[in-house]
DNA sequence: GTCATTTAAGTTATGATATAACGTAACGCT
DNA sequence: AGCGTTACGTTATATCATAACTTAAATGAC
């Protein structure tokens, strides 16, 4: 009853669903955690459950579109060339903000050295915690030295 | 009244609850959840809650003695020669057996490379999903080529 | 000794993250 | 139409983690 007519000549590649839980991650200034999505899309769907939410974000992350930060269980847009590299996470424990690097030489070279005692490498985690340039600047007097 | 007379000797440098978390985690034959530690410990402690594995987890996880796995929400004792040493996991996802590597290289690099943005790295966290030689060689023909 | 301070542990409750299980609707196929 | 597949709504619950308060032990000052 609530379902949409599509268009027969434009077929949906992903879902009303897919599309609205993207663009909160996309919109939002850092990493969400699933229920940060979920209170986001109540205003226009008081309905809306947690499967519906982690549906949308496994086939997001599926399709490459969104990450998950292992450490933080939170998620987050993937970058612009992020598409098929293996990247790593600088995340500031300090102010919460994340960036996102390629990491394909790191996961290389760790695929091989594990590879070589018969395990077969399928998904790296690679994350960092730390301090970003801002706020290590700010504070580093206090803070560290 | 249910606390134990300490031998002036000896100071204990960590809480009996510690050592015997320590245990389970070091009987088990791999990673464990903190709720599996917490049955495991039901037997000898029926009054025991959440918190208390909890802190021990963390006076171990501090002093070197237990890993924490970020993308299994679980804990597995550290390796013999693991102290200092940043370390990868190799996971699989078959049979749920971790090995810990040294991953002191991979971290340095890593390190280096998000130190030029002005990032200051504080705590890896290298984690490789997949299949063991031992999964792979049994399950490789039905599952994969 | 005893009082104050600090640190750790017990205890209760709840918060935060994630999924199982079941039902229904849409769609493509024959 | 009947069937298989996929997605989504809905309810309930599983799983992981910590806040907040209480109790107790250890230590140091006097």
């Amino acid at each position: 009853m609530s379902r949409k007519t599509p268009d027969p000549m434009v077929p949906p590649v992903e879902s009303e669903n897919d599309r609205t839980v993207l663009d909160v991650i996309r919109t939002a200034n850092g990493p969400l955690a699933a229920y940060d999505i979920l209170e986001r899309l109540r205003p226009s769907r008081p309905k809306i459950a947690p499967p519906t939410v982690y549906r949308a974000l496994e086939h997001l992350i599926r399709d490459g579109r969104v990450r998950r930060i292992e450490s933080l269980n939170a998620y987050l847009s993937a970058g612009q060339d992020s598409a098929g590299h293996s990247v790593v996470f600088a995340i500031c424990d300090d102010c919460g903000r994340v960036q996102e690097r390629h990491a394909d030489a790191a996961v290389g070279r760790l695929t091989k050295a594990l590879s070589v005692e018969g395990f077969k490498p399928t998904r790296p985690v690679i994350e960092m915690h730390g301090r970003c340039g801002d706020c290590d600047g700010l504070h580093a007097a206090g803070g560290k030295a």
